[in-house]
DNA sequence: CTGAAAGCGCTTACAG
DNA sequence: CTGAAAGCGCTTACAG
């Protein structure tokens, strides 16, 4: 026995397929009698609606895609995890587009918006996957879009962002509090606007204690965890080594921190290391890692909340939210040796 | 200007609607000339063929639902990505369904396959989400489906695994090897697959090195990081401690070794710890975890091979692949105490 | 409250 | 190598 179609269902209960379609998607307009009939076909046939039909029909694949460097990060993982969840409770199914940092991945992805295959695009990479005539306004050139994490230096574009530079200002100040003068930072991957970002923080925390940055101590990393190991290393070759560390990331913490425990030294007492992000993995390090905390839930949310209201025209013009970060002191940065 | 269909470049190249979707699917059967006419209309008018058309012609979405319990856990996360980056090469996309462990998202997930929203299935988890009848062959009543990491008991679905009985047998001969006889177990989640399996391994070691089993040394877990903790904690309690605990996972080993060291106890000359799963903090905890690697990526490759064969039609039966696992000796595992 | 009809945008078997 | 035509399975404006 073929799959049923609605037309199957309609013959079966003595209705049209107009009456069918009513009955599931909008049972109130149909009689009580009626319902129940097309209902019974639809249970005992087993009947479920073709979704080629109705998104043709509808222009709406009811995806959304969501871009990310790696899905794999911690980060990553727990922002998507809350949108995939929300964007259900929406009707909407969630696209993984992972990017793997290639640009023409983002360009895929991103068509995906043009070819219906997606109704919307959450963009958490920083850069701009449509062409943009200047001459017009940009929200009538694209499709239903959010940015968040990394910043499109592109005005008129909906954003989810958290302030780096206030969270790595607070990360250094939380060092400077403890009498660090050489403070070290390990940076994310080159060109992105969150490590431009954190560095100005930290760079302007440091200009306002009257400490002279040295650039020794600014090493480039690539927020993963081996990139915060041969930071570590390099930082231990120093002959004038930091009494403190600021990873622009955990996951560049974790790494570090496992080179000074190889090597002896002791963290807080000889080194202070401090992160960024507050994976879930932080507070289990021992010891326990200091860092700024990332909402990721609410960073999901927000992101959902934005793109549905563009997805149901609600909205006439570019948002911004930004969400709290907040300092977690624990254990794994202390007073500055003598 | 309004979006271009196939008939505008049609029109505007002077062929048909047909021609031109032959040159955009079927470049060789088009001459080079109508090639040359088309291509350039497609391009100057940017135009991209809207998927719904396709889709409802073809009866394919092009989509592939993955169904994973929680896609933030480290496991999951590194098969998706390898799941993603296989599936793209092939033109597919992948599809989010993460079910939070909830039975109603599991089915709405793989109703997808009904709707036609998904080609084929990619099933984490261990209940059959489809209903089947018993006197037909399993296959004809399934969509493209591969099943992975928690296996599904019935005969006739595709499956990816790793042998979780001889890895969990391997992780404890190490520990018996090492000389430890109080051997504690932390499980997974009650009545998964994996975890019955890797008990079974629990067990058969210790019973072949005729060692009784001490029920107060199995403790329930969830694979999570807490219920790592909280094993850890009720383990502590007990009179007569285990000198070795094996986690089912590397989250719960890594839960486990901050109460351990909170409390002062050294790892492993006091109590030795072991993991499964060799995530990718696991080398970089102090000290670095023991456990058992599992083949993330071939696991994601695997399950989208699988998958192709079922899509293109070349599968006549279930395949079974099993991928080895790997012992990784480190740090957190030594000689019982005396 | 319900039905008949049109149409969403493609692809492909058929004919030439 | 190319075109005309049919049709994939729905939804909805229109009419009653």
């Amino acid at each position: 026995m073929a799959k049923l179609g609605i037309k199957d269902i309609a013959a079966i209960s003595g209705v049209s397929p107009a009456t069918v379609s009513r009955t599931l998607r909008n049972p109130d307009i149909v009689s009580e009698e009626t319902r129940k009939k097309v209902m019974k076909a639809v249970e005992e046939g087993g009947y479920t609606p073709s979704r080629f039909g109705a998104n043709l029909r509808t222009q709406k694949s009811g995806n959304i895609i969501v871009v990310m460097p790696d899905i794999t990060n911690q980060v990553n993982a727990g922002i998507i995890r809350a949108i995939e969840s929300e964007a259900q409770k929406a009707g909407y199914s969630i696209l993984l587009g992972d990017t793997q940092g290639l640009a023409e991945r983002e360009k895929h992805y991103a068509n995906m918006a043009q070819s219906g295959q997606a109704d919307g695009v959450l963009l958490f990479t920083f850069h701009m996957p449509f062409n943009l005539n200047k001459a017009l306004p940009v929200l009538k050139q694209l499709p239903p879009i959010v940015n968040s994490c990394e910043s499109i230096p592109i005005e008129g574009i909906s954003k989810v962002m958290i302030d780096n530079i206030a969270g790595a200002r607070t990360a250094v100040e939380h060092l400077l509090s403890l009498g660090h003068k050489r403070i070290a930072a390990v940076m994310g991957p080159r060109d992105t606007p969150s490590t431009l970002e954190r560095l100005k923080g930290y760079e302007t925390a440091l200009a306002t204690a009257r400490i002279e940055i040295d650039e020794q101590l600014i090493i480039r990393g690539d927020y993963g965890l081996d990139s915060g190991i041969g930071a570590m290393e390099q930082l231990l070759k120093l002959r004038l080594r930091p009494t403190a560390v600021f990873c622009f990331s955990d996951d560049m913490a974790i790494g570090a921190m496992s080179v000074l425990q190889e090597n002896g030294f002791r963290i807080p007492q000889d080194i202070s290391i401090m992160g960024f992000d507050d994976i879930r993995y932080a507070r289990l390090m021992t010891p326990a890692l200091t860092t700024i905390h990332q909402p990721l839930e609410e960073i999901g949310k927000a992101c959902i909340e934005l793109l549905l209201e563009q997805l149901d025209g609600k909205s006439e013009q570019a948002r911004y939210v930004e969400l709290p970060f907040q300092l977690m002191v624990r254990q794994s940065t202390g007073p500055a040796p003598l």
